[in-house]
DNA sequence: CGGTTGCACTTTTTT
DNA sequence: AGTGCAACCG
């Protein structure tokens, strides 16, 4: 079997290059993953590298699991764990070490993974304890300041020194509080598995030498959007031999909003001397058309490396871009112009993909979509496991693996409903704290307490007579799915969700859902583990189903036709990023480049002259970013603009000045005009902004 | 203690 | 528009 064949020259110059440092400056579509996981058989095939010698990172858990497939098929291989190399996330590498050796620096094996919710929750519960009150000071705004500070390596005791404003000061004194309960309660959050790695290595020599050693060879994909954190994990597991390999693209960076810096990309060549440096520039994906749009837009930024993507590919059909009067048109066009080609079979519908800027977006487009019958997937949004029915039996797990789990404990303690209210929690978790037992034990010797009622009492009892049993049953080793079932039935559980309702149904048949996909795991801990990590990008694909996703989503992926909607400014690019400035700015210009190179053969942008938001409509004009394209594109005349129009001329019938009464408001005064958007200050104080299309607005 | 009602707030993007 | 939270009442 020729590992080479098929690639292109500076392909087979990455795979072959397998010592001393390389940057692989890889184009959208130009092979990156097949070359990777080309260089990954080589090293295997040819160079006698065993399999756990080799990490390779991935961006997502998806993009591991494929290069896991991608590599069994090239090398003949079963796709089994002992023939595979460490592939992962680096969240899901750091569990990994850290299960193993966390030991060193005080974190017990059987520590679990917050997610943002969980996070959010013990803020909320340390504001309390502060006496923050949550009007000032937003959790929301907390958790992502003490995300960026985490992900900075600043400690509580640092941040306090430099937090100069008051809403830092809070912050300080919340991120100290968070941390010592986060850790009385035995839990990580995400970006603790970060840097409590980086802490490993710095601390322990034992553990850093163990894996320089083992890790013979490092493979980092998508590194322009690595962070602080994960650069020292990368800078201190690369050993002597300097067998380090990344492969990104500065063009494709869109995670600077959560710390990832594509500095670290342009910064390669000056942090490993004597790198080799291999681009990969011939696109193999897009049509020519396609490329040139997506160029004309990238080309706009001002901070960027030179490239020369190209293809041998043809011109195609021209990039489209389409005017519409609001998102329900938008939607209705492209359902219209999917069924055209689905109903005759020249296309299947997994063939198309939607993206957008925000979730919110796919409202309008699945409310379509059900109307023409058009079998659709949504990927991202609201993911499986963060339905209330599986948070809760996941938080039953939680607690049962990590019995100090104070947060699980305090969602699941009255769930079902078992007459235990916040005062009885309380009181049981003071005495709990001081008695020193770990929940369940407490729970179990509940009677030994003075302060709660008997009722309150016997309840707690029973609770801790059904999670120690099923303790027993972990212990036992049962698998996760018997385990999940024991518990719905033990702790009623399924009782409780069956409430007549219509919903009732559905939750049953995502509690059958999750007892079958435990199925697959062997222990409590990497089932969890994988629900902790799971993105919601990281859902199949499914080849008779359109792709609904953000812009985000996206990223790695093709589709023969993509959609791009919503292309307005203040929405893409967002508002935010307009009023942040030229940074944030050119960030969303390569999410436009990352979604418009997602297209293979046909690619149609959509504008929408008002859209709802807030459920309050609001007007904007057609993205930048399609000026940017120019003559690069085609403009598809829309029949409903021209209709709209007429009230268009309608609008400057009203000046900036004009006084007007509206009957529901009264007399008042424009201030603004925004399209079909009049903003009135009426007499009573009050600033309205009206559609004078309903608002039915007399001028005096 | 628990359920209901009404109000306020949300919206970037995610491991 | 939908959701989460706080206050109120039974």
């Amino acid at each position: 079997m020729d590992i080479l064949a098929g690639l292109n020259d500076a392909q087979k110059s990455a795979v072959e290059t397998t010592r001393g440092p390389l940057l692989i400056l890889a184009g959208a579509g130009s092979g990156k993953t097949k070359t990777l996981t080309h260089r990954i058989a080589h090293l295997l095939a040819n160079e006698s590298v065993w399999p756990n010698e080799i990490l390779a990172v991935t961006f997502t858990n998806k993009a591991a699991r494929e290069m896991r497939e991608r590599l069994a098929q090239l090398t003949g291989q079963a796709n089994t764990r002992g023939f595979m190399p460490w592939m992962g996330t680096f969240h899901g590498i750091c569990v990994r070490l850290l299960r193993q050796d966390g030991d060193k620096i005080g974190i017990q094996a059987n520590f679990v993974i917050y997610d943002e919710d969980d996070r959010q929750g013990l803020i909320k519960q340390a504001m309390k304890e502060l006496s923050i009150s949550s009007d000032q000071v937003k959790p929301r705004a907390v958790s992502s300041a003490i995300s960026s500070a985490k992900n900075e390596l600043i400690d509580p005791a640092e941040y306090a020194v430099t937090a100069n404003y008051p809403f830092q000061q809070s912050v300080a004194k919340i991120y100290a509080k968070y941390e010592m309960m986060r850790k009385a309660a035995g839990a990580l959050d995400f970006d603790d598995l970060l840097i409590e790695t980086v802490r490993l290595f710095r601390e322990s020599v034992e553990a850093r030498n163990k894996y320089r050693t083992q890790f013979k060879h490092i493979l980092i994909d998508e590194y322009q959007d690595t962070n602080a954190a994960q650069y020292n994990i990368v800078k201190m597991l690369v050993n002597d031999d300097h067998n380090i390999c990344v492969v990104g693209d500065d063009w494709q960076s869109i995670y600077s909003w959560r710390g990832a810096d594509f500095k670290n990309i342009l910064n390669f060549e000056r942090d490993f001397p004597g790198a080799k440096v291999v681009k990969l520039e011939q696109n193999y994906r897009s049509t020519a058309a396609i490329l040139e749009a997506a160029h004309s837009v990238i080309s706009k930024n001002v901070e960027r490396t030179e490239k020369k993507l190209w293809t041998d590919a043809e011109a195609g059909a021209p990039v489209q871009v389409q005017g519409v009067y609001d998102e329900a048109e938008e939607a209705f066009a492209i359902a219209s112009r999917i069924n055209a080609q689905a109903t005759i079979g020249a296309r299947k519908y997994g063939e198309f993909a939607v993206l957008y800027r925000m979730n919110a977006q796919s409202y309008a487009l699945e409310r379509a979509f059900m109307q023409h019958r058009i079998p659709y997937q949504l990927v991202g949004g609201v993911r499986f496991y963060d339905r209330k029915e599986i948070k809760d039996v996941i938080a039953y797990l939680k607690l049962l693996f990590q019995p100090n789990d104070r947060m699980s404990f305090s969602r699941i303690v009255n769930v079902p409903t078992r007459g235990i209210g916040a005062t009885s929690l309380e009181k049981f978790l003071l005495w709990q704290s001081n008695s020193g037992m770990d929940i369940i034990s407490a729970l179990i010797n509940v009677e030994q307490t003075s302060t709660l009622q008997a009722r309150a009492k016997n309840a707690l009892a029973a609770l801790g007579e059904s999670l120690r049993s099923l303790q027993a049953r972990i212990e036992a080793e049962s698998n996760p799915s018997d385990i999940i079932e024991q518990l719905i039935e033990s702790t009623g559980y399924r009782r409780y969700i069956l409430d007549g309702t219509p919903q009732a149904e559905d939750r049953e048949a995502n509690l059958s859902v999750l007892v079958s996909d435990a199925k697959s795991f062997a222990t409590l801990a990497s089932f969890l583990e994988e629900v902790a990590l799971m993105s919601s990008v990281d859902t199949a694909s499914d080849e008779q189903k359109v792709t609904l996703m953000t812009l985000h989503a996206a990223k790695g992926l093709e589709f023969p036709v993509v959609f791009m909607v919503g292309m307005e400014d203040g929405l893409f690019p967002s508002s935010r990023a307009l009023e942040e400035g030229p940074k944030q700015l050119e960030e969303e210009r390569r999410l436009c480049y990352v979604g418009m190179t997602r297209a293979r053969e046909e690619l149609h942008l959509l504008y929408a002259q008002s859209r709802l938001q807030f459920g309050q409509r609001s007007y904007g004009s057609p993205s930048r970013f399609l000026e940017d394209m120019g003559h690069a594109v085609a403009t598809m005349p829309s029949p409903s603009m021209q209709r709209h129009d007429d009230f268009t001329d309608f609008v400057m019938e009203y000046d900036i000045g004009d006084q007007v009464r509206s009957s529901q408001f009264g007399v008042g005064e424009i201030v603004d005009i925004d399209g079909m958007a009049v903003s009135v200050q009426f007499s009573t104080g009050v600033t309205k902004k009206l559609n004078v299309e309903y608002a039915r607005l007399e001028k005096l």
